[in-house]
DNA sequence: GTAATAGTGTCTTTGAGACAATATGGC
DNA sequence: GCCATATTGTCTCAAAGACACTATTAC
């Protein structure tokens, strides 16, 4: 039998019925915390639950899909989107078997969306109060935290957090957010500018400085490293983690 | 209208077919160097090109699935087993819309099995040789190997891919074999030992020394560290990824 | 005996972190 | 002037890596 054949006696509807979707743990920086957008539903199942912004992968590819998702809850710029992991235990959907395609996004702090897209209300919701979502959500949205967290360490990602050209202590409260830990500014300062390729200065200082006073900042622009050599670590957890 | 009178009206069938398979990315080390386990494909499409072991995903969760297809084809003993990543694109199987999650698994150097499972061939096959697979197995290879090193330094699954009882020079084999780099035997040895919680000793020595003479080694088993502080990192590259 | 290997010692360089000092600018 | 903040300086300690050395055992 020639793959011809072989295509054309294929009948996929000889297969059980599955559908695959995308959730996308979407993150910013909002009034010095984390926040992750979460929406409403207004259907079952779930209906009136919190959940993160996502839908069935249509003919496209997983990654365009959640790209869609996320630009139909809110009107995003620059954002940084990459695959979490996929869950797909039987039972977690009691609708069929739905496999979801998980994706992280980092997004630079925004205004005040509160986008009020077709989902009831999209809004920013800061991640500790982020509990009680639908399906398995609250767990996707706890690796989602922990891989960011991780990316911070030794990627530049950081950076995807805030404008174009940032100041180093605005760089400073993204990984104290992210982190949940406050940071030596001298150390973290000197830290930073070490790594090659981190950051690249623009010359230019900011307008004004800070609202109580003090110098004004030099501003940065990313650079074009993809890892960070050395990385930063965060500050020791008890030092051995078992 | 309530949750059981929707899922009464829900007919599955109203959506576009889709399948959702495992694919698995299996290392060991073998005769000093790495290798990944590949079947050759009896049917359409890709006939005859060597692929990923991997299938359906039934009635299970997608870790269930990995681990039944990784047994179908060779007997493992202890493995580790985690999910690499999702590969979805339209057209990446010319059947219908296939969504394939990926697993990696490290597994124990095996004396010899050459399984001969039901699909035709399963065997190991040095890494730097597996090319032209099948799909688009070739991209989930090489994501699996960069997965595999970068996990190396992190962690200590190093010790998945030796026995229980292990030498110190065993544990620098498979990270000389991984990354592809010879490693200092004296610095290694005071790293690995310095890493709280990696390894253990047992107190026992080797039966034997080296075939070619030389002292006989301490045998260690894995400690109970899941993570490795301080990391081993690899030897510097260029330093400064861009 | 010879050669290879396990394990240890030592030294240098780099980086992390604690802390201090200086300079700037909003109020 | 006052005070918060940006930036730089200094010191200490941990760790990576280069290299050398000793001890052990197969052949």
């Amino acid at each position: 039998m020639g793959e011809a054949e072989f295509l054309a006696g294929y009948d996929p509807r000889d297969y059980p019925a599955v559908a695959v979707t995308v959730d996308v743990v979407a993150l910013t920086i909002r009034a010095g915390g984390l926040s992750v957008l979460l929406v409403e539903r207004a259907e079952h199942p779930f209906a009136g639950h919190r959940a993160l912004p996502g839908g069935f992968v249509r003919d496209e590819s997983p990654d365009a899909a959640a790209l869609r998702e996320l630009t139909e809850e809110t009107a995003l710029g620059r954002v940084h989107l990459e695959q979490l992991r996929t869950y797909g235990e039987p039972g977690r959907d009691p609708r069929m078997r739905v496999f979801s395609i998980a994706y992280l996004a980092f997004a630079p702090s925004l205004p005040d969306p509160l986008p009020g897209g077709d989902a009831a209300g999209a809004a920013w919701v800061p991640v500790e109060q982020a509990a009680g979502l639908a399906f398995d959500h609250d767990a996707i949205l706890a690796d989602g935290l922990e891989r960011a967290r991780a990316k911070l360490e030794y990627t530049p990602l950081a950076t995807a957090f805030v404008t174009d050209e940032f100041t180093i202590a605005e760089l400073r409260q993204v990984y104290a957010a992210v982190w949940g830990e406050d940071l030596h500014a001298g150390n973290f300062h000197r830290k930073v500018l070490s790594v090659p390729g981190f950051l690249e200065s623009t010359g230019a200082v900011q307008e004004k400085g800070g609202e109580r006073g003090g110098p004004r900042a030099k501003l940065y622009r990313a650079g074009d490293a993809k890892l960070l050599h050395p990385a930063l670590l965060r500050p020791t957890r008890e030092d051995g983690v078992r």
